[in-house]
DNA sequence: TTGTAGGCGTTATCAT
DNA sequence: ATGATAACGCCTACAA
């Protein structure tokens, strides 16, 4: 197939391999017109096309970076890994894209293995349950950063929203509409899930700030796929939440099929704020409020910080680059009296 | 960093790099318990990783398969590539993958580049305007597989659904329920975009079948963010459509601001139906009725059939896979009065 | 300005 | 059962 070598076209243009290899990186300098148009027309001729695999094994160097995700269907992902894409293009890289599932052997499993295939770095949606590959990864100072988790105890550039502050802002965007009885949606609450964790601690804070209660009857955690029925076991009891926080994408989902189904009107019954700005949120009826990730800063940030430490080759200590949350204010809240 | 090498692991283990490759390999017939465990310790106290890099060169073959999509951000494209890369996973293979944004040069750069970097495969989403690239690869028999359009004039597996009947679909549910002035909604026509085209002629074909015209009042085509416009436009007209097929989620996209915007009742003043099962079809009021596409089987279907071209070694005679759409009734589109 | 030779880390072929 | 040695295709001193 394709067999065509360095060496044949140097045989063709009656040159060394050298040569050839200059030529192909382009250094001309000290080239004569002559011998650099018979090798052009050699390689034409030929077909020759470089192999960058022997290449890489002399530079040691690969210019492919990997990216490990624990969910490629996640929209979040998607975009992110776009924008990881497109700066990688921009600098002549390629993105091996893993998928791990969550599950933390695969994601192990995937460390290795784009290791061993000599990435140039590794960009990674962490499960939060290898800090030990992680950790030897710190200590070999390979190139690496984390994307919309951390780790707690590896210290690594991490690329994530102010989940904070994004959760403050849902609070206090239903308590200046009036709202009181603010419930926060969410998956289980695991601890290694950080910004789960943070996007709780925020809700809390700024529930606290106001002092209105937190307690079991305003944090639904459940199952994505248990979360309409949850909601409805929620809305029979007296106090029930006028005003719900969705913490991601998926959730929302949980709560837009229960009001669907359970025929609670939005916004006169319930309230909703989400954060990740779906692509229907302004065609659903009512247009939802949302809180938006920058997702394309953020994958270009944690591709910049790879491409950066490539050249560092110092840790210049791992930072937390931590992006704001825009609020999107559509109709699923009712507006004023404050 | 890691410069740990086999060479190293021999030297401690007190054999030769040969017996290490051995050991490596798994080829442990000959070896006995003893060496074995030797290696094994050396390689657990160094640290070692091979690098396959090395074994590439040598051995022509790279476990990683490259996929060029010309949307990223398409839910097709992110499904697709979801189940290819699962289907990879399963083989030890890795996927690269390039976004072309559907730009024909970006595309060729990025065939080269994969070539170039040995992938022992290409999927590729074809912007469908490099007829010559994708010719030359299929001369030299590169295991090539198309996905979700194909180039004509290229004999090349290609796996994609079936437009045809996925659009007939649309207007034969349309027409048993009752309606009869029904519009298809599209991006842009150009030749080149096969999938478009072929749904085009589906529709035509099913409106023909029953003497229904086809005409510009029934054919919408515009780039989706001009959609609602051109829509609102059509609206005014006497003979106002009260169907529209919007042919993929984009254009649906455009479809849904119109209705929403406009005031205009879905199902009672205009029924829809959509090709793309969009997530939140069924938590929309009302509910979408969708014709959706097997994603993740296509995704599989073409990581299957570059494995098998990568075996076969021998053009098997290029195939087109259809797959057929699958009809998901929910409440956009009034029942009964056929 | 161009050529020679050695090496990158692995595998494969023969010996032993 | 293990080892020596020559590739694999390219890059890079250094020599000419």
């Amino acid at each position: 197939m394709k067999k065509v070598t360095m060496a044949d076209v140097a045989k063709l243009a009656n040159v060394s391999k050298s040569t050839v290899s200059q030529y192909l990186n382009k250094r001309y300098e000290y080239m004569s017109e002559e011998t650099r148009k018979r090798i052009a027309e050699a390689i034409e001729e030929l077909g020759y096309q470089p192999n960058i695999i022997a290449r890489s094994l002399k530079q040691k160097t690969t210019a492919t970076i990997g990216v490990i995700v624990f969910n490629m269907l996640h929209m979040l992902t998607t975009q992110v890994l776009h924008a990881i894409e497109e700066e990688c293009q921009k600098r002549g890289f390629q993105v091996i894209v893993c998928n791990s599932g969550d599950d933390p052997d695969k994601e192990k499993t995937y460390v290795e293995t784009l290791l061993a295939k000599q990435v140039d770095g590794l960009i990674v949606f962490p499960t939060g349950k290898n800090e030990d590959v992680y950790r030897r990864l710190v200590e070999e100072r390979f190139p690496l950063v984390f994307v919309d988790r951390m780790v707690p105890g590896v210290e690594v550039d991490s690329v994530l929203l102010d989940n904070f502050a994004a959760a403050e802002m849902a609070v206090d965007y239903f308590a200046s509409n009036g709202y009181r009885r603010i419930a926060i949606v969410t998956p289980p609450l695991v601890p290694y899930n950080v910004p789960r964790m943070e996007r709780l601690e925020g809700f809390r804070a700024a529930m606290e700030k106001r002092g209105f209660e937190v307690g079991d009857q305003n944090v639904i955690a459940a199952e994505p796929a248990a979360l309409p029925r949850e909601l409805k076991k929620r809305f029979v009891e007296p106090e029930r939440p006028n005003a719900l926080f969705a913490i991601n994408d998926l959730t929302l989902m949980g709560v837009l099929r229960f009001v669907k189904d359970a025929g609670v009107r939005v916004p006169d019954e319930v309230a909703i704020i989400n954060i990740d700005d779906v692509p229907f949120a302004d065609i659903y009826t009512p247009a939802l409020t949302t809180i938006a990730q920058p997702t394309f800063a953020m994958g270009k940030k944690a591709a910049e910080r790879v491409f950066e430490q490539m050249k560092a080759k110092k840790a210049d200590g791992p930072r937390v680059f931590r992006f704001s949350p825009t609020l999107m204010e559509r109709t699923s809240i009712r507006r004023g009296k404050a």
